[in-house]
DNA sequence: TTTTGGCACTCGTGTGTTCAGAGTGCCAAA
DNA sequence: TTTGGCACTCTGAACACACGAGTGCCAAAA
């Protein structure tokens, strides 16, 4: 079907993309006599009734009520983002502020807390950042350290810097030497490994220990293992959640879905989920699996140092958001996102 | 002035309870008649109308117009909370859920995630938890790993199960036996000891090492005094804040400076420093010093392993709150946790 | 075939009015 | 000190009504 646009010529467009500049300015039904007034398409009223008419029919944009001016489906967003829009450039103040912000961060944690803020700041809107995933990072030191007799502290350290700790309450006692030979059995098998890879390489582990000894090991290593599985299991900061308060005059009714959703972080990671790696993703409105998020959109691209992106980040707002700016912002950090972890 | 309530006698006061209780239940003005039909009061409504009518003369209810019910206000609250109501306790299920539902955590971050989700929860309010505190916690094992020949890893264990670790650079190869040493000093002089106390513990500790590592001693030394005094590490975790959508009729205009507040976690962290450590601390509308929270009320208290407290949690909700009901919830919880944190 | 002006029609919004009901304060009697 | 009675106030819901923005359609112009 190379039809999707059949009926649509360049002016019909125009209109739509009018429309949706003005009704994403106003917040309000847009007329065709105040779209020939603010944009100069040197046609009539009548004309660009016309051209309603027709979009209305493909189904791009509807009235809430005859007698009302038009509002863009979320069909119509799709197609003025597709085929209308370019990605608004941030201007060169606004990259040297947000370079500016970004510098100041000193370690993990507070980058990702200055680009949500950022990114919330510069879109006045509620913004996800994820942190950067780990799967790709390497074991670098396991270490077991001997809390109580049947108690044993797992501490993960991997090439990132990052530490992850367990307790492991073992079956019986864990004698010292044991506990020293297992230390030097993880590190010797999975240390310079990928996390995914860690398992398969110690599966084996048990067998090479005394009978008596082997549930210790079998204990600490399931923990281990459980331990490495949930660094996939991302962690996710959020920020501007004030901004959703600007959403609309039905206020209550969309706002608690969506203060819902931002607080299930496994909705927001499923929802970072579905980002299109390399390429911007844009859901728009029902596009979003999530029904509580029905009538926000989520803008959200990879960042990542070097060219592979290894977290992702983005926008939730209203169907009615200025995409280009939106988008312009998410690239934008994300970019310097980039760099800053490429540099450090 | 032992006149605080000197005009109020017996049955002021069992108006105003009343008129609480109602108001927290409808959400509305009451009035005299429905006052006397729901609470038998073995009076008139006529002679519930002077009592009010004395009660708003010394502040502690109003009405928001003539020929409307009254409202109580903050002062109402506060004697209500101070004089008038008691502390509602859980009942024996919603005990044994809170045990249950606590029980399943594995380790610090998710006991204090699934505190906050189950003081949401209970409360149908904003529920925050502070991590605890390093300074209160004591030293339960200091770790060292070398990862590279000048850099070793300093993992600090403390008895709330907390672990922080930083990377240290050191001036020259750290030799293994020197590691091996020094981790036995540090683990012997500051095992058990309160977080702020190491310092001064560990200051001669140099000396007694060979002239030759002294430098590295120092350095990991002074790493680890830097960690150790970095409490405004103080984090917090939130829970709950679509339970704001139920706040009220003016809606936008109270939930964003709470929104705001939220995301701040120094209002936070400010908000419950305020808490009085021991007993339970409630501040009813205009007593938070942070403006934005001036309609909204905060119970809090102290949680912690043992009698002292490590840290602390509380709830943020509408001053027409149901206070016996939510501090019973903070009571109970604050409870549990302190004894999931004794018994890890 | 497309564009345009004209025109009748629709319907939401804002305004003004009315009315019932809830609640009050005050007063005189119990 | 309590109570019943009474006049008064004020809100909020219901209703009517006019305004105006916006539409769809049609016939004429381009």
């Amino acid at each position: 079907m190379a039809g999707e646009v059949r009926q649509l010529d360049e002016r019909k467009l125009a209109v739509l993309r009018a429309i949706v500049q003005d009704y994403v300015g106003t917040e309000e039904p847009v007329g065709s006599k105040a779209l020939v007034e603010r944009h100069n398409l040197g046609v009539s009223p009548a004309t660009v009734r016309n051209d309603m008419a027709a979009l209305e029919e493909e189904g791009y944009i509807h009235q809430p009520h005859t007698s009302a001016g038009r509002i863009p489906t979320d069909k119509g967003y799709r197609l003025f983002v597709d085929k209308l829009a370019e990605i608004k450039p941030m201007s060169a103040p606004e990259r040297r502020a947000i370079r500016h912000f970004l510098d100041g961060a000193v370690d993990l944690d507070d980058v990702v807390a200055r680009t949500v803020r950022l990114l919330a700041q510069l879109t006045r809107q509620v913004a996800v950042v994820q942190y950067p995933s780990l799967t790709r990072s390497t074991v670098r030191h396991i270490e077991l350290v001997a809390l109580a007799p049947a108690k044993v502290m797992l501490v993960l350290i991997t090439n990132t810097g990052r530490v992850e700790q367990r307790m492991v309450d073992c079956p019986g006692t864990v004698g010292e030497t044991v506990l020293a030979d297992l230390r030097t059995a993880l590190n010797t098998g999975a240390a310079g490994r990928r996390l995914p890879e860690v398992p398969g390489v110690l599966e084996e582990l048990p067998a090479m220990f005394e009978p008596a000894d082997r549930p210790t090991v079998s204990t600490v290593l399931a923990t281990l293992f459980e331990t490495l599985a949930e660094q996939n299991e991302e962690r996710i900061m959020l920020a501007g959640t004030a901004n959703l308060t600007r959403f609309g005059h039905d206020f209550p009714l969309t706002i608690q879905p969506v203060l819902e959703a931002l607080e299930e972080q496994v909705i927001l990671l499923r929802l970072l989920g579905e980002t299109n790696d390399a390429a911007m993703t844009v859901r728009i409105g029902r596009e979003n699996a999530y029904e509580g998020l029905n009538s926000t959109s989520v803008v959200s691209v990879g960042y990542g140092s070097g060219d592979e992106s290894v977290a992702k980040l983005g926008v939730i707002g209203p169907t009615r958001m200025d995409y280009p700016g939106t988008m312009g912002a998410v690239r934008a950090v994300a970019r310097y996102v980039g760099q800053i972890l490429a540099e450090s």
